[in-house]
DNA sequence: CGTCACGTTGACGGGAGTCAAAAGTTGTGG
DNA sequence: CCACAACTTTTGACTCCCGTCAACGTGACG
C-alpha cells in the first residue's frame, strides 16, 4: 500500500521494485492533525519526509516573527532533506495544514540510497535547483513588485498547483485552509494589505474566497494583475 | 597547472589524482574581459563553469529591466550547473567582474562525472542546498528590512567572502568594482536610495567607498544596523 | 449566549521609488 | 596637456504604496 505512494513520488520514479521495496522498508509512516508540526526549525535534521496525503506547509522563521511561508507540499513531494551537511538542523519549520500522512526515512538510510543510485541523487539536485529558482524569482519579484502583483501571482502559483476545474461554479477552486495571516507570510506583506487586496478582487469578480477556499473567477484579469497593475 | 586549480574547489576536493586528471581532460580553460558574459539568460545549457581567477556576477533578468544580482562568485566556485532537466537553458546571466579566468566542463561530461562519483553529486547538492538557504532567508529579508539594514548586510556578506584585513588602513577592504547600480541590484533597491544609504555611512564613518573598492571601517556599528535600525 | 479568533475597513505616517538637476569622474581626441 | 563628452554619483523635492494602529463586524465553538 505504501509502495504505491512510494512509485508516484517523482524523486524515487523509475526505480526498479526491488529498490521501492528496499526504501520502503527503511520508511515510517507518520499522521497529522492540522497544525501539528512534523518538525520545527533548529529540531535535529535526522529524517527526510515525504508527504503522502494532505497539505504541509514551511515555515521560514524570523527575528521580528515575521515568518515567511516557503512553500506548500502537495503529497509526493519531499521536505526535510534540505540539510547543508556540517549543519544538522532544520532551517525551516514544517507544520500540517490539514489532516495529513506522511513517510519517513532517516536521513543517513537516504544517504545511503543516495549513493547506492546516484540517478536519485541527481533527479534531487534537479528538484533542488528547481526549489532554487523559484526562490531566486521569488527574490527579485518582491523587490520589485507590489503587494496586490504578489498576490495575484501567488494565487495563480497555487491554483496551477493545487486547483480544481469545473463542478458547480465555473472557477479554479483552490481547496486549503489559508488564513489572511498565511497569504501575508507567503506575500511577505501583513494580513491588512491582502485583506484589502483581496477585497478589491472580489469586488472585481476576479476570485471569491470562503471559510477554506478560495475560487478563481477570471484567470485571464487575475494574470493581468500579477504581470501589470493597471 | 590546471589541476592545482581544480583541487581547490571545494567540490571536488578529496577526489584522487587520477579522478581529478580525468574530469580535467574534459575541461577548457577560458579568459575574459571586464564586463564579457560567460554566457547570458536564455542560452542552451551546455556547459558548466568553475572560476580560477577573478570574479563573476550572476544576473537574473526581470520584466521591467530591474535585474537583480544573485551572487558574486569567488575563484573555486562553480557556476552555470543549476539547469533543472527538461529545461536545458540557462536562467541566470554571468558576467565578468574583472578580468577573469575560468575553466569550462560540457554538461553531459559533468553528468557522467557526477554518476560515476556520487559522492560529488551529494556535494553538489549539498552546495545548491546552501544557495536555497541563502536564497531563502533573502526572500524574507527583503520582505521586512529597510534599504539601509539590506545594504548593511550586503556589504559584510562581501566583506565576509573577499575583505582583506589589514594592509595601510585599519578597516575590511573589499576590493570589487561594484557601481551603486549593482548594490541597488543585490539589496532590491535603486541607485539612489543605495547612495543616500552609503552617503550617511560614509558621513557617520561607517565605511569609506572609492573608485573600485569599498572599506568598512566600523564592523560594529554596521553590524548593529543590519539588525535593527536606529 | 459569551468569548475569542479572524476578517474587514478606516485613518495616519513614514520609507523609499521616481523625476530632475547639479556635481564629480573617466576616457578620448585634438 | 587640456578640453569636451559620456557616464556615474549625489542631492533635493515630491508622491504614493503599504505597514501600523485602531475600531468594528462576523462566524466558530464551548
Amino acid at each position: 500500500m505504501r509502495m504505491k505512494i512510494l512509485a508516484q513520488v517523482p524523486l524515487f520514479a523509475g526505480l526498479s521494485e526491488l529498490a521501492l521495496d528496499g526504501i520502503d522498508h527503511r520508511m515510517v509512516s507518520l499522521s497529522y492533525a492540522e497544525g501539528d508540526r512534523l518538525y520545527s526549525a533548529g529540531d535535529p535534521a535526522n529524517y527526510l519526509y515525504v508527504v503522502a496525503a494532505g497539505q504541509v506547509k514551511t515555515l521560514q522563521p524570523a527575528l521580528n516573527g515575521n515568518d515567511s511561508i516557503l512553500d506548500i507540499l502537495a503529497p509526493g513531494e519531499f521536505l526535510g532533506g534540505l540539510t547543508v551537511l556540517g549543519r544538522p538542523v532544520y532551517g525551516e519549520t514544517a507544520m500540517a495544514l490539514v489532516t495529513t500522512c506522511a513517510l519517513r526515512i532517516g536521513t543517513d538510510a537516504f544517504r545511503e540510497v543516495l549513493l547506492e543510485y546516484p540517478e536519485i541523487a541527481l533527479r534531487a539536485l534537479d528538484d533542488v535547483t528547481a526549489l532554487l529558482q523559484e526562490a531566486r524569482s521569488d527574490t527579485s519579484q518582491r523587490a520589485t513588485s507590489t503587494v496586490a502583483q504578489r498576490v495575484a501571482t501567488t494565487l495563480l502559483q497555487l491554483a496551477g498547483k493545487f486547483g480544481q476545474h469545473g463542478g458547480s461554479g465555473d472557477g479554479t477552486l483552490i481547496q486549503l485552509p489559508l488564513s489572511r495571516a498565511d497569504l501575508a507570510a507567503m506575500t511577505g506583506s501583513t494580513p491588512e494589505s491582502v485583506s484589502r487586496v483581496m477585497s478589491q478582487l472580489r469586488k472585481d469578480g476576479v476570485v471569491d474566497t470562503g471559510r477554506r477556499w478560495t475560487s478563481i473567477l477570471d484567470h485571464n484579469k487575475l494574470t493581468a494583475i500579477a504581470a501589470a497593475e493597471e
